[in-house]
DNA sequence: TCCTTTTGTGACGCTTTGTCATTTATTGTC
DNA sequence: GACAATAAATGACAAAGCGTCACAAAAGGA
């Protein structure tokens, strides 16, 4: 997390920063950007850089920590909209995942945090640093239709449906499919998830 | 993939080299290999190196391909060994993943490689560097006792198991659980997989 | 006003990457 | 074996980036 310096920034400054922030993260990958490029942007010193965040690493995480916050409103929303259907959240996920702009954050910045939240398993569900702050979204599910018997089960179904929703999500990102074809197969897939393999 | 001059190199040369990646790529992430380190190890001048990969980019390639490979052949065997079994065939490929040794890389190696798989979502039943020198797995899969009716719902499944293994074999590597607690998971999950969802 | 604490600043040391001009080795031909 | 042509080896070098540090400026408090 950044330091108190950073937060004590007059808003301009500090926004002046988040904005330089955000671009350069989002251009090319994490390990692409340049603080360089950053301190530019941003028209501050490179030392100062040093001085609101410990390193390339610490900016980057107060980005994700900011989207996350955002996507656990987002999905909050979209679970009571459709009466706690979970597939149909998926898709809904899938879609605003897809937009042009997510959140607010630029295209390519969302691609880099999602990537990252795959690669550390961050389950937006479950996540410690959210449930601190808000309340656990699990208990806006509808079980009413659903073969689901204990908080276990609906754990590990969570988990599924999150792999899933991740994977195509990070397909349409790379541009080997497009928008339309992933929620398509998004859809199939959890057509398949619905009614079960075994005959 | 590395020039002809690699593949010309003596063999001793070649493999001083191989190791030499095998151990730096493993060390960390790759982005985080050293070329220094690797020049050193393989104890060649730096320009060498360039003369066998194009840039790191190309070297990590080379090793993944390698890997790539190995676990099409392994997979192979498990299918026939368990009937055409696909479920159980992805017990099997997360048991060697989490092995100590994978296909004899380095276990951080397979773990930068599998991680790489996974952000370009490439699954060994469906890739085309493979399908160009061996047979596709599909035909080994033994539908009898899956509500699988066509081509697409065996793709769409694959893609689903696949996704599956994939996020706790990272799981295991990335020490959140251990293997153990990782094949459980699994075993759950592909119990949801296989019974469903709805009521 | 004077002292203390916080913040700003950019030059600097260090490391890494990929290039390139030059040297050395290998191969093929007569 | 001699010579030319092709392939490979080599390491010094330019360019670029990261994080540090000593010092300067500003803000806060008594």
């Amino acid at each position: 997390m950044p330091t108190k310096t950073f937060f004590n920034l007059k808003k301009d400054k500090r926004q002046r920063v988040e904005k330089a922030l955000m671009h350069e993260f989002g251009k090319g990958s994490f390990e692409q950007a340049s603080i360089t490029n950053i301190v530019n942007e941003a028209k501050i010193p490179r030392g100062s850089f040093y001085q609101y965040f410990v390193d390339k690493k610490d900016a980057v995480t107060y980005l994700i920590q900011k989207f996350i916050l955002l996507e656990h409103q987002k999905i909050h929303e979209a679970l009571v909209e459709n009466n706690g259907d979970i597939f149909e959240t998926a898709l809904r996920i899938y879609d605003y995942r897809t937009k042009e702009t997510i959140l607010n954050f630029d295209i390519g910045l969302a691609k880099n945090i999602l990537e990252e939240l795959r690669r550390n398993n961050v389950n937006i569900f479950e996540n410690r640093d959210i449930l601190e702050k808000e309340e656990s979204l699990k208990k806006y599910i509808n079980k009413d239709n659903m073969k689901i018997n204990s908080e276990e089960d609906l754990y590990y179904f969570i988990r599924i449906l999150t792999a899933i929703v991740r994977s195509v999500t990070m397909e349409v990102f790379s541009e080997r499919i497009s928008k339309e074809e992933g929620r398509k197969m998004l859809e199939k897939e959890l057509e398949i998830i619905k009614k079960g393999i075994e005959k």
